[in-house]
DNA sequence: CATGAATGAGCATTCATTCAT
DNA sequence: TATGAATGAATGCTCATTCAT
């Protein structure tokens, strides 16, 4: 049994709907506004809660901004790439860029991309664990699955971790930063397709193994 | 009853001495704090001025926060990444490299980075003219001197511009983002080269032309 | 719907087990911090009742405290400092004097005083009814003690009321108001000894009947 | 030039004319409603200056509070209770008794002991400098003339500190008690007059010295 | 033009109280 | 009857902004 609110033990645990309902209210106004533009008062009537209620839940708005990044984590951790180490990297590669391309430049990914960043300097614990649960994780996701393909004979490089990197940064061209400093709206699926098209090849054509 | 000092300019010039002063002193703020955690009279004290005379130069704080990342985008604008048109890509595209990562990776470049992306969504006139002045503006005199190589057969390339923009945020792979977001602190000349180096060899290797 | 439950008395009696059990977590809580201090939180949880309970016997906040105070006054008015009208005046106004220090500088008799004193502005019948069952209740005690030691030669007294009220103060020099102030601890055994003992001195210089 | 306030460094000094109208105000609200009950907005309002110029004068509440204790301690302290040790003890303790008890069962007078009393516990500091400003200096002032007056062999006393104690205590004898509980107004002068001359009389049937 | 004292709306947080279960 | 989740008014405090000097 996990108490995890201090005097009041709330409503059942972590999981409880009031604490699902406010995190789902929080998140969009921390998203939309950032930590410092986000009030505990619009938090509260975006959760449909009273103030009152976000404290029952939430030591305060530290604890509560860091569950749901922290959650955010999690919930992108789970969305498991899945590799699967036997298929061609062509392949393997461009369904696994349009679907990252999907995920962070859709409103929620790219936002809490920026918003947590934004706050990295201040609360540098949650930058540096979403980092590591959200990017980090990913591309070693991606180096492990590019280490076989190399096991494989398919592919040919030295560092997979810095070519995992390579290739998602690359996916990312022209199409992320756009969308994150707010210049153009989510990208198409079709704009998506040619950027990581476009990726795929460059990478394909550096770390290929050539063949006798 | 005339009111003749309302819009930007105010006391003397857009150059005047104090205003210079009191960008410089509130640029180092904004950048350090972002937006909403930088207070007015911090800003007074970094740049040595009463809070009162932060309003004889700027109508209020958005506008003063706009005045600097403006500039920013001037400044770096100016930083004509020397491109000479006739020298070889490898040569160049890792001076460029160099250069690029050490100007964003830089305590207050990172910043900058951070803090316009932060307030992006509150202010997306402000992330807009950052983007198009700032990045989009290396892309394209990246593009323009891809360009100029593949005229000169040096390389073959469809589409310089995203092409630019791979090359930039390949440079940036495993540097950048551990910065941003406070994993590590600023990486040091060898790993910039160490990475640009790779970087510019996945790079040549899809768009070096096939000399016949 | 009829109200039956909303006047003081309520689940069964005023001497229900569970109210004697809120009214003694309660009363540690109202008298360690304050009625300001106290908290209803920290009181339920010191009574080992939920909050919902504490409304269940109490009507609101001021309600339990007065009642608490009120307890407080009768218990101590039922410490009958039990005055033997046939003992000699030295004896026992020395171990009168020596229990009734014991009383106000325990850390529980002490707090009360302070506790009712700081919010008689505040809730002036609660002061006034603590004034009257708790300190005049005593000087009357005394005083009639007096009376009867007056009736009995041994003692010259014109106004026993107000010489009651001259040995109870005189008892308290030096002890009582450092001790209410946090300057020193509650006294020692002796140092009460010391004290009261020149009280009584004085006291009997001044009101022994002159013999004949 | 003593800076106090720690950004802003205020208007002046520690006597400028906006202090003193905040703590006038403050300590208004401060004796009549207890610390607790004391709410800045209040206080504001009550000093006839908008609550973020509280704030400029003083770092938060407790500082004020403070602030407002200690002028009152060494307004106290300055009330010499001009004791000359030439004159005889009966004259001069009649004058010292009426004057003491005259200040302290003022209106402000008593709330500053009913005030700084009920908050000790929570801010012993505050309650041991004003005992010891306060109470303990004017027993001291009062020691020091006994203890001239036994060098004059007009009184025999032991220990003059506990003898002081005891002649002011007895002074305050049915009178601050009720005063302080909301039992009965302010004594009158006639009252007053009373008391301390049986104060005066059983003091001096104790410690008069025994002349051959 | 420059100042900095003054403002008051806004913030995060607490807590006495209510009420469905 | 007893609970404890939920409430929302009130608190201490901050800070962008104004304005008399």
């Amino acid at each position: 049994m996990v108490s995890q609110t201090h005097l009041t033990v709330a409503s059942g645990d972590e999981d409880s709907a009031k604490r699902h309902q406010i995190m789902d209210g929080a998140r969009r106004v921390f998203m939309d506004l950032g930590f410092d533009g986000a009030s505990m008062n619009e938090i509260a009537r975006a959760a449909g809660v009273s103030k009152g209620t976000l404290y029952v839940y939430f030591n305060d708005k530290n604890r509560l901004f860091e569950a749901i990044v922290e959650q955010e984590s999690l919930d992108h951790g789970k969305k498991a790439f899945n590799f699967d180490p036997t298929l061609d990297a062509e392949t393997s590669l461009k369904a696994f860029g349009r679907a990252y391309i999907e995920i962070i430049c859709r409103p929620d990914g790219g936002s809490a991309v920026r918003t947590v960043m934004a706050i990295a300097e201040r609360m540098p614990d949650v930058g540096r664990r979403f980092y590591d649960h959200v990017i980090a994780h990913t591309m070693r996701l991606l180096a492990d699955y590019l280490g076989a393909r190399v096991k494989a004979k398919e592919l040919a490089i030295d560092d997979c971790y810095l070519a995992a990197a390579q290739f998602i940064m690359m996916c990312q061209a022209t199409l992320f930063q756009p969308y994150v400093f707010q210049v153009k709206p989510a990208p198409t699926k079709e704009q998506i397709a040619t950027v990581v098209d476009s990726a795929t090849r460059v990478f394909l054509a550096a770390y290929r193994a050539r063949q006798k």
